[in-house]
DNA sequence: ATAATTTAGTTGCATGAGACACCTATCTAG
DNA sequence: CTAGATAGGTGTCTCATGCAACTAAATTAT
């Protein structure tokens, strides 16, 4: 982290939220839009990839469910409420999704010694197959996708989106607990 | 039905799409892996970031609707089918998206005098306003969220993802012409 | 110990977004 | 002029997700 960016030009913080007083205007404020508009643009392209890969390649793992038993596979059985804190979902959607897949039979529900209203959910045998195949097959597009990218390429690829997913995620909890969780429902008009 | 039976354990990939018969292990495959968790880890918090924030800035600009008033305003009047391409869309889509944005006075159908199917879509007054007024918004949350960053940060992040956007377009209408447009439904199961 | 409260998860309902199929009006070839 | 192609619009479906309300279990207070 490089400390504050471009040193707000000492005026003093205002009360509230941060929101530094900045100009708004000037390089900086155009590369954050340009940025910006890359990643609209990305969200747009990456959900059509998406899903076209899902009806290519439907075999049962909704785009959402593989998250889940991502985490699950790669971390071992997880509680509902902390699979949706991991991936910054809604428990609601992560039960359902958990749901999907135990009935697909990738999943398991079980109970929790430690606590009877809780249930551990953990990735069958068939479970990690179907991940690893399916982990295995997305990759393989991404490499067609990518086909011309070099190794270097791709680390800085990814350390970039890192970077940019932890200042997302640090943003995503800063926000939650300052508005003391203000819903966010779709609701528009 | 999922998997029929984990296609064959470690067997040549078979003929079908082109598929290149790399071996699909190695430096390059674990990169292109790394960025894919990276790109699926960043879908879901944009994708939740954009909704608290059209939550929070309610105006009437839907989501989805303001990539269409963006190439409007920017490049002027377009076509429906235009606009589609544009945003790699589908023409319902962009119809419906188009029609919320009339019914809101953001966008007026004004008849294509060249051909009598065909209206063109133009950003009113009112809609290039909220347009622009949308768009500060946004880049003012991005440069909170990206505050740490300097600008050659911002400008490398903004070229990668040009790069993969790119990539992505491509890779798009590849499919398109080669598969001849097989329809890409949801449907699973 | 029992009542009150807090917490984990599930389900009901709603919204947004996008895609396909189908329909109508128009345009363009033959 | 009739037959096919095309541009847009609508009906309907599916997925993904969130909040609200509810149930059941655990914890705290009385």
């Amino acid at each position: 982290m490089v400390t504050e960016t471009r040193s707000t030009p000492a005026l003093p913080i205002t009360e509230d939220r941060v929101r530094p007083p900045e100009p708004l205007d000037g390089e900086h404020y155009e590369n954050a839009e340009a940025i910006l508009n890359q990643l609209t643009r990305f969200m747009r392209l990456s959900k059509r990839a998406a899903t076209r890969f899902a009806a290519t390649h439907g075999d049962g793992i909704e785009q959402a469910a593989y998250i889940i038993l991502y985490v699950l596979v790669s971390e071992g059985p997880r509680r509902t409420t902390a699979l949706a804190e991991a991936i910054h979902s809604d428990t609601s959607t992560v039960s359902r999704q958990a749901g999907a897949l135990v009935r697909h039979g990738l999943v398991e529900r079980q109970a929790d010694p430690a606590d009877g209203r809780a249930c551990l959910l953990a990735a069958t045998p068939r479970g990690v197959e179907c991940f690893e195949a399916h982990r295995r097959a997305r990759t393989a597009e991404m490499m067609q996708v990518l086909a011309n990218w070099s190794d270097t390429d791709l680390r800085d690829g990814a350390d970039l989106l890192d970077r940019l997913n932890g200042e997302l995620e640090r943003y995503e909890t800063e926000i939650h607990s300052n508005t003391t969780t203000a819903p966010l429902k779709g609701g528009n008009r």
